[in-house]
RNA sequence: GGCUGGGUAGCUCAGUUGGUUAGAGCACGUGACUCAUAAUCACGGGGUCGGGAGUUCAAAUCUCCCCCCCGCCA
């Protein structure tokens, strides 16, 4: 049994995410959890929600709520969600809990002592009329690049820019709209990155199994230009993670906080000793998957995030990690993946377009998205989502395939059989080619989850599917029931057993659908099938059995032409 | 301007180290079956693999040039 530690990309706090945020990293972390858990392995699986920086307190403002009860709505609206599409983390934690406050000032404390952190002095905006400096997108005015009038101080919307504060034309706060601005000076802290440049290097090339996609883009990030940049870590903020060293006040630094960046991922670490507090646990519950010191050196760790999370997961976090000099685990694999976009364009949260989670769960159960978000995971390229294809593909795959299957199968047996496992007959030849055949596939389905082969892993698993109405097909029960009663029950029997070992194989996608099937052969073995012959006589001869409700129902035109039209235009 | 990825059947995509008539699913056509959610199964039509040049006995696959698309960076 191997320990596998798998943490996904954490959700800003501001709103719903979308289809395509969902995609890109807590649903194949998942599909990646339950296969393992269903392998036998121990698992910890780790998500939670990123609550600190300016987007939190602006949407906090706009709600007219203080940020702490805003992110404190927003996170179980998150979690309550994430329920919905029956993401299985082991904790779903909040970036903003005490446990990441005390990690965080933890590491800034010993990276400060390792001598990687230094202060620097730097003029920044301040508003006389809101008492406070300005950074990021508290500040708004002329891009000086493209005019575009609304380019926030650390980047144009419009032309995509990088900027500085003191960059823009004519600026003004976002909270009150003042231009009573004015440099000054003020003190932040950066990580010394440049340090580590060397260490991070040869880490990263270490790593010859990771894609090219996570590889390239940290490398370019480590090389080009003048390399890799030390990093501020401080904000002039009230929202976020007091600047402490450790325990102990940091002289400079008072009413300041720790940037987004520097604190979200060490929620991760922090989310697991959540976890461990919410279980009545002590610190050696956690640390024994996080301190390879204590436990954690035969913990294998994956990390899965979109491909802009990537340089923060390849050079941020492990900058913290490696600088520290503690020996806490570093991602062993990281999985990342393209975006997904929405009939022709991009999703885009500030402006709606595209399906956003609690709009999917409204209309249909979260079977249908996993399945169709898994089976096309934008692995190699940018996939698109259109309506269409979800309707095709849902229906054909998961009610016309799996759902007629179980279907056919249950009420064939009943009516003719009767609702046990028949007892009589042998399997012959075919049923003997089926069962080779099944044990081949399994065999590389399971071989593509093991290597988080997303899509081609739904692949195999739905020709899995196909082989079953391929064998009722050509051995047609319903014809040797009239001439040779016995063989149909085998074939029946066969079948059944079939259904359950759909069941298992299919639970990673499909949790719901493969509970319903479970339940109607009144199993409760969830070993996973390697071994073929065992699993397919599994059911006992006389086991009762249910014919459960239609898994699915198909998506008609009205429905998807009305979904089209509704969803995805304007949902704020 | 630099970089990653991509441009393969109407659609969504596979194509390992270059090697027999380029594959899958969907859609389409024909047939079979009638247990089942007008489902299923079989067979078939359909592609000069973005364009051009080159290397090779042999290239979707390698090299060079060019053209598009998503994204990242400057």
């Amino acid at each position: 049994m191997a320990r596998i530690l798998i943490t996904s990309a954490i959700p800003y706090i501001n709103g719903i995410k979308h289809l395509g945020n969902l995609v890109g990293s807590q649903l194949p972390a998942d599909l990646f959890a339950r296969f393992n858990r269903a392998m036998g392995h121990e698992v910890m699986f780790i998500c939670a929600t990123d609550e600190h920086g300016t987007p939190a307190e602006l949407a906090a403002a706009k709600a007219g709520k203080p940020v702490a009860d805003y992110c404190a709505e927003m996170h179980d609206v998150q979690a309550e969600i994430a329920k919905g599409f029956r993401l299985s983390f082991d904790h779903f934690g909040r970036s903003s809990s005490q446990r990441n406050h005390k990690l965080t000032q933890h590491f800034a404390g010993v990276l400060a002592e390792n001598g990687l952190i230094r202060e620097v002095s730097e003029k920044m905006i301040y508003s006389i009329d809101d008492g406070r400096f300005l950074p990021d997108r508290y500040i708004e005015g002329t891009c000086p690049n493209c005019g575009f009038d609304s380019a926030r101080g650390d980047q144009c919307d419009n032309c995509t820019k990088q900027l500085d504060p003191t960059d823009l034309i004519n600026p003004r706060s976002t909270i009150s709209g003042s231009t009573n601005l004015e440099e000054r000076e003020t003190k932040h802290l950066y990580l010394m990155q440049r340090a580590l440049k060397d260490k991070l290097g040869a880490w990263i090339d270490s790593k010859a199994d990771w894609p090219l996609l996570t590889t390239s883009i940290a490398k370019k990030w480590l090389n080009d230009g003048d390399g890799l940049q030390d990093r501020g870590i401080t904000r002039d903020l009230h929202w976020g993670i007091p600047v402490m060293k450790g325990d102990q006040p940091w002289p400079g630094m008072e009413g300041k906080v720790f940037y987004v960046w520097f604190d979200a991922p060490i929620e991760y670490i922090a989310g697991t000793a959540e976890w461990a507090d919410a279980n009545g646990l002590g610190d050696e519950a956690w640390q024994r998957w996080w301190r390879t010191d204590k436990g954690a050196a035969d913990v294998t760790y994956y990390q899965f995030m979109g491909k802009d999370n990537v340089p923060f997961h390849t050079l941020s976090f492990p900058a913290t990690i490696l600088g520290s000099g503690e020996p806490w685990k570093l991602v062993d694999y990281l999985k990342s993946f393209n975006y997904l976009n929405y009939d022709g364009g991009q999703f885009s949260t500030s402006r709606g377009r595209g399906v956003f989670m609690d709009q999917a769960l409204s209309i249909l159960p979260s079977d249908y998205w996993r399945w169709w978000l898994l089976s096309h995971a934008p692995e190699t390229s940018d996939a698109e989502f259109t309506w269409e294809n979800f309707q095709a593909s849902v229906n054909k795959d998961l009610a016309d395939v799996l759902g007629n299957f179980v279907s056919r199968v249950t009420k064939f047996a009943k009516s003719k059989l009767g609702e046990t496992v028949p007892a009589a007959g042998e399997f012959g030849p075919m049923e003997t080619a089926l069962i080779a055949d099944l044990g081949v596939r399994i065999a590389d389905y399971t071989r593509a989850m093991e290597a988080m082969e997303v899509r081609k892993a739904a692949g195999e698993l739905r020709a899995i599917w196909v082989i079953g109405n391929e064998y009722l097909q050509a051995a047609a029960p319903w014809s040797v029931v009239k001439t040779d009663p016995d063989h149909a029950q085998a074939q029946i029997r066969l079948a059944l057993n079939l259904i359950r070992i759909y069941a298992i194989l299919s639970a990673p996608f499909i949790p719901d659908a493969a509970q319903a099937m479970m339940s109607a052969m009144a199993s409760e073995d969830w070993t996973w099938p390697s071994d073929v012959h065992a699993a397919i006589r599994a059911l006992p001869a006389s086991h009762a059995f249910t014919v459960p409700e239609n898994l699915f129902r198909k998506i008609t035109d009205e429905e998807r032409t009305e979904w089209q039209a509704q969803i995805g235009r304007a949902h704020v």
